[in-house]
DNA sequence: CGCCTACTTGACAGCGAGTGACAAAATCCT
DNA sequence: AGGATTTTGTCACTCGCTGTCAAGTAGGCG
C-alpha cells in the first residue's frame, strides 16, 4: 500500500534501503493513526491496534513517535520555522499585517490540503482531546513569541513590551478564533477565507497601536 | 436546586458530620495536591502521594475528583459563572471594554489571593504541562463563546457573526498574553495591572470595529 | 560468499493514571 | 441498639509509556 498522501517532504535524501523502510513504517503509523482517530476517536483508539495495522509492535510505535500524540504533530517544527521564515522576509511596501497574513497562508500551503489537520473530525479532535488541544496551545504560544519581537520592530519598541505581546496575543486569538469557527461552524467556511477575514478585520486594530 | 425565591449565593449547608467530613477531606487533598505540585512538580507527584499525605487511598482521591488535574480547577465553574454575570451585568455609562474589563476583575477577585492560580509556580504549570494548559485552553474558549454575543449585540451584529467571534478571540488572547507575561517576565508584574494595561490597549482596537 | 558490525525490532517487565466491583467501616435514622 | 445508607479500602484490570535485553536484519568487507 504506496498509496499517495501524507506530505513526504521532498529532502534529497531517500537513501539506502534501511531509510526507506523506516519511512514506510513511520508513514504507515501516522496514515492508520489518522484514520482510526477519525473513525473511532482518540481515546477510543489505543496504541496496540495502530501499531497493529502497521504490522508492527506498540514497542515499536514509540520508537517513531514519542507519544500517542506526537503522531499528529511529528511535523510542527517544520511548520513553525516556515512561519519564523515568512515572518523574516520582507517584501517592499508589504504593510505588517499582509506580512503577517503571508505567514500564514504560507503555514497553510506548506501543509497542503491532504494534511490531517485539513480533515474537520481531526481538526476537532485537535480542540476536545486533551493531550492535542495542549500541543496546539503550545504552538500558539510559539508564535506569539515569534510574532510579538515583530510587532515589536515594526513599531519602534523593545523587543519586550507588552504592548507588542498584546497585539500578537490579540492576533493569534483571532485566529484560533476562526480555527474554532471554522470547525464548529455550519462548515462552508474555507480556512484560507476565514484568515482573510481575520485580517481584514485585524488590520484595523493593529493600525492604532501606536496612538 | 428547586428552592423558591432568591438564589442563594453561598447555600448554608455545612450539614451534618458526614458533609464536613467530606469538606475537610476535600480541602486536605487539594491542599496536599496544590503543595506537591509546586514543590516538586506535577508529573513527578503521584496520586498515591496525594492521598497519603491526606491519609486516605488513591481510590478515594478519584471519587472527590474525577482526575489528577481536577484538583487544580475543581472551582472552574464558579469563576465561569462570575464572568458571565459580570458580563451580563449593565453599569449605565459603562463602555463595552470596561464592561469586559470589569468582568475580568470580578474574576480574579472571586479567586482571591490565596488561589492556586496565583501563585507563579503553579500558574507556570498551568502553561506547561499539557493536561492543565488544556483545560486552561477550554476555559478561554469558554469565555471567548460568552464574549462574542456581548460584543455581538453592543454592534448590533447577529451573534454568531465572525467578526464578534473574532474580537472575542483578540480580547481573550491578548488576555491569555498578558498573563503568559505575569508568569514569565522578571516577575514584578501583578495581574491586575498587566489586565489594565491589556483593556487600555484593547479599547482602541476595539472601537475600531465598526469602521 | 560468509562473517562481523550496527541498527532495528519484539517480548517482557514495570510504573502511574484511571475504573469497576465488592466487601468493610463509618455515619445516620428511628 | 439495630438496620439502612453512605463512604472507604482493596483487588484486579486497562492503557499510555519506558527500560532492558535478546533476536533479527541490512550493509560493509575481506
Amino acid at each position: 500500500m504506496t498509496s499517495p498522501g501524507l506530505r513526504t517532504a521532498d529532502p534529497p535524501k531517500p537513501t539506502s534501503l534501511r531509510e526507506q523502510k523506516k519511512l514506510r513504517t513511520r508513514e504507515a503509523l501516522a496514515r492508520a493513526a489518522i484514520r482510526l482517530f477519525s473513525e473511532q476517536g482518540y481515546d477510543e483508539t489505543t496504541v496496540e491496534e495502530i501499531a497493529s495495522q502497521a504490522n508492527v509492535s506498540a514497542r515499536t510505535f514509540f520508537r517513531y513517535f514519542k507519544s500517542k500524540e506526537d503522531v499528529i504533530f511529528f511535523d510542527s517544527d517544520e511548520l513553525t520555522e516556515t512561519y519564523r521564515e515568512s515572518l523574516a522576509t520582507r517584501i517592499p511596501g508589504e504593510t505588517l499585517v499582509d506580512r503577517v497574513r503571508r505567514a500564514s497562508r504560507d503555514v497553510l500551503r506548506v501543509m497542503g490540503y491532504e494534511h490531517p489537520h485539513y480533515d474537520v473530525r481531526v481538526g476537532r479532535l485537535l480542540l476536545e482531546v486533551p493531550a492535542l488541544s495542549a500541543r496546539m496551545a503550545a504552538l500558539d504560544a510559539q508564535r506569539e513569541d515569534i510574532l510579538a519581537p515583530v510587532i515589536a520592530e515594526e513599531y519602534g519598541l523593545a523587543p519586550e513590551d507588552p504592548r507588542a505581546q498584546l497585539a500578537a496575543g490579540a492576533v493569534v486569538g483571532s485566529i484560533r478564533a476562526m480555527r474554532r469557527r471554522w470547525l464548529y461552524a455550519g462548515g462552508v467556511d474555507r480556512p484560507a477565507d476565514l484568515l482573510d477575514e481575520a485580517f481584514m478585520l485585524l488590520r484595523r486594530g493593529l493600525d492604532h497601536l501606536n496612538d
